[in-house]
DNA sequence: AGAACTTTGCAATGGCATTGCACTCCTTAA
DNA sequence: TTAAGGAGTGCAATGCCATTGCAAAGTTCT
């Protein structure tokens, strides 16, 4: 039906189910990161262990990236096309303390800080907890 | 016994127990921030919950601070004297993802950035993984 | 249509944080 | 000195979330 979601899917070598188009359009459309039991929620007629495993072939394919925000649930959000969630990708994440919701930042960069001595960075995630402009 | 563990303690009007007095030794010693199941494997003889426990005191009294490193575990480590953990105290911390360990990175401060409009920064969590220096 | 593979649903399982309850220990007031 | 009350501890659950084994359903290919 939504050939562009389709396509999106083949970019990234995921063959598209119907559970798959409907967890991209979802997470899309929210253009922020979710989590699982928020798309279960959302999908309830849809098994939490399918989610779960479309997230992680997602995932594996540089579509979806995790972020642990300390909310105890880790939350999935769309990868930029060229994303290959290597440190150059990684970006700002921020979690409202208020609404509990997730954001990319995309927009403000991370500056990799210098290191001690002989430590080398392969990931980082930097999240900031505050309040979002939809609740301030 | 130890005199200068126990000044810690009171300074933060925090009871010195025997348990409270072994966990803050070992916190300082091993210098890194250490996890409830590590904790738990040091003190043998101790039960999970007052180790856990002991940790939820200090935190409430500002002796140490917790971090989510996406390990899966929450760690703790120990704050400066005058910490109260708020925004001006965060700092890095950087996850060994060969030997597990995590360390609070002090002297690395993080520079918080511009954040869009409307949005207000309460608290940063920035996490670096890698391979640290003992591991390289 | 049938074989092989993929995807999905259901029902565990496991790890970790957290808590209720009872027991012990320590302090304090009579 | 002793009784009472509070704080600290240990044990045994509980709950939440991520993850996985297995079988059923769907898909693809011949």
């Amino acid at each position: 039906m939504n050939t562009s979601l389709e396509e999106k899917l083949r970019k990234k070598s995921i063959k598209p189910t119907a559970m798959r188009l409907l967890v991209l359009q979802c997470l899309m459309e929210q253009n922020r990161a979710l989590s699982l039991n928020e798309l279960e929620v959302l999908f309830e007629n849809a098994d939490k262990s399918t989610i779960f495993r479309t997230l992680k072939t997602f995932q594996e394919n540089y579509l979806v990236h995790r972020i642990n925000d300390g909310s105890g649930a880790i939350k999935y959000a769309l990868c930029d096309d060229d994303c290959i969630c290597s440190l150059e990708d990684n970006h700002i994440h921020f979690l409202c303390t208020k609404c509990e919701k997730t954001y990319c930042l995309k927009d403000t960069p991370i500056t990799t800080p210098n290191l001690p001595n002989g430590f080398r960075a392969n990931f980082a995630n930097y999240l900031i907890e505050g309040i979002c402009s939809a609740c301030s």
